[in-house]
Parts: C-alpha cells; structure tokens; sequence
DNA sequence: TGATTTAGTTAGCATAGCTAACTATATTCT
DNA sequence: AGAATATAGTTAGCTATGCTAACTAAATCA
C-alpha cells in the first residue's frame, strides 16, 4: 500500500500533498454537486456556459478545449443549451466557425445556480478564525497558478 | 453582475473566498480527469471503488449515500465493477444487504490511477518554494473539516 | 400471522462521454 | 482558376451515469 514512483520525479512530500489537495478538492465538489439539481441543467452543459458567461463569447472547438472535451460532445451540449434559450449560435465571418454567445437568460440562471453552491461553502466556512480564513484565503489564490502547470 | 444576498448570512469576504476556492476545485479536477481515462474505467465507478478501497467494504446503500446518489445508480455502477471484476458482492446475515468488497485486481487498478493524478498534481507542485509549499500542506489539511460542514 | 418497512433490482428516460464518418467552408498548390 | 487538402461542426451509434417509478425479497412489528 504506498506509492510507488515510476517516472515520476515528484518527492514523497509533495506527493502527500497533493493527495491531499486532489482528495479535499474531490468530497468539496462532490457536496456541492447537490445543489445544481436544482438549476434543473445538466453538469456538463452548466459547466459549458459558466465559460461563456465569464470567460465571454468564443468558438465551439475553443469552448470544447477549455471544458477538455471532444467537439462532437460539446456539439451537443451546446444543442441543449440553445434548446432552452441559454446560448445562441452566432454566424462569423468565417463561414465553418459558430460564435456561442450566453443568453441573458442563461447568464441569469448562471449566476443564480453560481451562488446557491457558493452560498453553501461560505456558510461552511462561517466558523473559521480569523487567521484561518486568511491562509485560505491565501491557498484559493495560489491554486489558479499551479493549476495551469498540470 | 454582483452577487446579491438572499436568504444566506455569508458576509461578502466568505463568499468571495468560497467563490475562488470553488473555482480552483473545479478547474483542478478537470484538469486531472483526463488521466483517468488512461484506466479504462468510468468517473462513477472509479470514485465508488476508491470508497471501498479506501474506506472498506459496506453495503449498497452506504456506498450510495457516500457517492450522494441513488440505490439504482450504485447498483449499477457496481454491476459494471462486479462484471470488471473489481468488486464482488457478498452475501451478510441480513439477507437484504450485500457487503461490497473491493477486489485485489480492484485495488491494484486503483492505486495505479491514484497514483497517476497524484503525480501529475505533484509535478505542478514542484515549482513551488519552500514556504509555499509549506503554506499549501497546512491548507490542504484545513480542508476535510471544512468539507464536512457543507 | 399478516401488515409494514427496508434493501436492492429492474425498467425506462435524459444527459454526457467517446470514435467514426459525414458536410460545408477555407486555404493551398499547381 | 481549379483541384487537393485542411479545418470546423454535425450526425450516428456506442457506453456510462444520473433520475423516478415500480417491483422482489427479506426483516420487523402489531
């Protein structure tokens, strides 16, 4: 039962931690994952407009990259999107290309469903210290960075 | 474009903290997903199986609850386990339960993938400094208390 | 013993992931 | 210019994963 290394050059220290931080990021959203149901949308097709909502309008094969996708599955999720209402296709220049842009509507239900599960987590981190709250604070704004490494 | 206050307490500073924090965990996870398609086994089947070898060997409706889904969904989800061989249902005094029992073949499969995400994280962990590094083991340690108050 | 409760399964529906194969538009090359 | 190639998306068809409703079987209770 312990982690063998292979071709990793990774030590064992920051191997701990970052069991430690993919196992707390997994149980985090798993609890979270709860309150979507109540958007009524699916997780694949939430996620998918959370990017066009902050990240602004953008190509189906750049929205399928960034939701680490293949295009034929974000081709559909887009079709249900747009089937009720919370993206439209736009036409571009170059005639091959779509530009998904969020709805109103979509942005609304969007940021609605954004603040039930961020209205959870803040709840649960209502019983932290002050000096707690701070480092986490410090560790949700180191996380952007190191995720791009990965 | 704010997040407005509705029937929670949070104060602007937590929110704002979760808000990132949530953030970070999603964009982490999506990232380490695509190694798990290197296992050939599912999200739902991998994450139930990571329960039984991790937490050991319960019945459906513990696994269930822990995976916050449905009996019928566990149960399916260990049919594809059981027919992998990676789980086997046994039977227990009472007659309705079943003990699931993670498999040897079951563990090995999934400690190879563990081990897989674990790497990758820890490589983008590499570039951190000392401190840090420091600062990012005592936060992750923060975060299973905190996920239980969700 | 008969009624109820509990554990799990089966059936049927929708979403979400994939690959393979197709259409349509742009670009490149002669 | 016209043919060949490359690129962007879609369609079709498979598997996996989520749900509710309805069922079976075992345990418990009155």
């Amino acid at each position: 039962m312990t982690l063998v290394k292979q071709k990793s050059e990774a030590s064992p220290e920051l191997l701990e931690i970052a069991d430690k931080l993919h196992s707390a990021a997994i149980h985090l959203l798993r609890r979270l994952r709860v309150r979507d149901r109540e958007s009524g949308i699916g997780p694949a097709q939430l996620s998918a407009l959370s990017v066009l909502v902050f990240g602004g309008p953008r190509s189906l094969g750049e929205l399928a990259e960034a939701e680490q996708v293949r295009p034929p599955t974000m081709s559909r999720i887009v079709s249900g999107l747009e089937r009720t209402g919370l993206v439209k296709r736009e036409a571009t220049e170059d005639g091959r290309r779509v530009r998904l842009v969020a709805t109103a509507k979509g942005t609304k239900i969007l940021w609605e469903g954004r603040k039930r599960r961020v209205e959870s987590l803040a709840n649960a981190l209502a019983s932290l210290g002050e000096a707690e709250r701070r480092r986490l604070r410090e560790l949700a704004e180191m996380l952007p960075e190191i995720v791009t490494k990965i």
